[in-house]
DNA sequence: TGTTTTTTGTAAACCGGTTTACTAAACTTC
DNA sequence: GAAGTTTAGTAAACCGGTTTACAAAAAACA
């Protein structure tokens, strides 16, 4: 910039005037030498050295817990867009929700000054964002909820698609239904949720709950989790898978096993994916609404960035989608 | 940091020693002192401060046509994964490929002060890769390739996967065999090789390529194009799918109109995804080696950044890999 | 013509770190 | 105890922009 002052003979203020079109102090010939000036020595501004001084950066972060799952990554593409229009950027992340490595991600997007975060949290770094919402940094949560914490989030209404989920076996006559899900431990409130629908749903069909029907396991344990559960002299007649990943895992189970589905055994699904419509039979699920998690939580953060006031605090719920295909045996 | 300073009495040049583990300037005393002063005032430092002085970020840019593709989704999760840790940030976005987009969206990241960039290419953006790569920007093209431009890239070695695909097709005994892709006018060379792979295995088998049996529209346009193509009188029996996004909509084309695979039609896709294992028949596909892609170019761009030296110029294709199934009929 | 007002522009501080060149004090060495 | 060497630490310039307060020149006005 100061090469270009020189160059067109006139101050590094001017030039700055020229870059933010504040032309009211400027002559149209001064102007003329600024943009001669730049033109021939290529020049091109440093955003960093701008961001130092103005406080913002223009970008956001997106964390997600993997990047191994379809739900994530469509989620980043409806996001990565809405900012790209919106004149951000985002820089992304995965936790493979190990909660240090949360943390430690977070502290060092907040050092480089990013402007906002969007996060899958998880229930351990409660009081992290608690500090971080104390501090007033703009933060939005995805697909998870922390009790008690004043931050907004976008979410499905999760208890609501595993009840869904469970009621679309019963109403076709199952009385015993296993669920699979990861592990509950964590209390990652995407999975505890499910599985309370679950209950309720059973609950309302008077069926007692038999806690050998619910596997929470890895995605890697799936298949002898499965064979255990499912040889079993009164194995379930139905599942449910709680997500895409564990969805994909049965499947495969499902192919090498042989099993006929939905006659030797029925499945329903939580996340849509392209597999389960090109799958034989097509499978129902519960889809999300994906690109309105998505655009929701990427328009909440613009506007907590627009307003600067932490003070919003809105939660949204989105209820899931019924896709009724064939996986279910009427019994 | 000037705070810390005054806080523990020492200069603001002690404390940046202080932060940079620098100790040999310093007594236990002072060190001490300072521990205490930033733990009291929950200091923590401005990482675009330090970046504008030492003329690094840490953050890269992975630039992609669009994030809608397994392909360059897992790919991202691979590139993340290892500049992680390597202690880089990764920010994202997709050009739909449209070069004004492209050329506008690396343009705001070098002004970001990215490190550098890994990128899908377009042809029409040759000149100004020219111009990065004279300005010893640190560039990686990765899936596709600029001729005459001396940037590195790390790609499928894509006319033998189109060669390949065919040739399985062929050695079943089809002779007449059609081939989808994405528009060619593009002259995006991942399209242009593969169909030019496609054009020599059939060479080889002495059969004179039909141009009607080139199918080359968005996805949104593959039904109808796959419609027409088919009712002919000499319709292809086989057909090879450029795309992991044209193999699913052709095999969701497949079962609306209740095609028996492969008995009524052959099919071999290009990108493995899990569909295709998951679909009935198996459907038989040349794989990318994603994993290895992504580590080679995120390695390889790691390097650039190391040696500073943008005379590394080094190309790796990768050979397909064969994923023999059940969806070629043999003739 | 002298006074205001407007136009055009600049100097200098600032953002929050890093780094270089320099020095006072303490310690060795002979 | 003089000279040399370490140790511990600092002042100030710098990175590349933005912004504020101030001012000279030109234009408008009385």
């Amino acid at each position: 910039m100061k090469d270009v002052a020189e160059q067109a003979d006139v101050s590094k203020s001017t030039v700055s005037q020229y870059l933010n079109k504040r032309y009211s102090y400027m002559s149209s010939a001064t102007r003329e030498k600024i943009r001669v000036a730049i033109e021939e020595l290529g020049y091109y501004p440093n955003q960093i050295a701008k961001s130092l001084k103005q406080k913002n950066t223009h970008v956001i972060a997106f964390i997600c817990a993997t990047l191994s799952s379809r739900f994530s990554l469509e989620l980043l593409a409806t996001i990565e867009s809405v900012f790209q229009d919106a004149g951000y950027s985002v820089i992304i992340a995965a936790t493979e929700d190990d909660p240090s490595k949360e943390r430690s991600l977070i502290n060092s997007f907040i050092a480089r000054q990013v402007d906002g975060i969007i996060v899958f949290p998880t229930e351990e770094n409660r009081d992290f964002y608690q500090k971080l919402q104390q501090r007033k940094f703009p933060v939005v949560f995805i697909d998870r909820l922390l009790d008690n914490v004043e931050i907004p989030s976008v979410l499905l209404d999760n208890k609501r698609a595993g009840y869904e989920a469970t009621r679309e076996l019963l109403k076709q006559g199952h009385q015993n239904i296993g669920i699979v899900t990861f592990p509950l431990g964590d209390n990652i409130t995407t999975r505890v949720e499910r599985i309370q629908g679950y209950k309720q749903a059973l609950a309302k069909f008077n069926i007692e709950m038999n806690t050998a029907n619910v596997i929470s396991c890895l995605s890697n344990q799936v298949d002898t989790e499965l064979t255990s559960l499912l040889k079993q002299k009164n194995a379930p007649t139905g599942l449910v898978l709680t997500n895409d990943i564990l969805l994909e895992k049965t499947l495969m189970w499902v192919k090498r096993h042989h099993i006929k589905i939905p006659n030797e055994l029925s499945l329903v699904g939580i996340d849509d994916v392209v597999f389960a419509q090109l799958f034989d039979p097509e499978i129902t699920t519960l889809a999300q609404p994906i690109t309105k998690i998505g655009v929701r939580a990427a328009k909440l953060l613009l506007k907590m960035l627009a307003t600067d006031s932490s003070l919003i605090v809105e939660d949204y719920q989105y209820a899931p989608v019924l896709k009724q295909r064939n996986s279910i045996k009427s019994l």
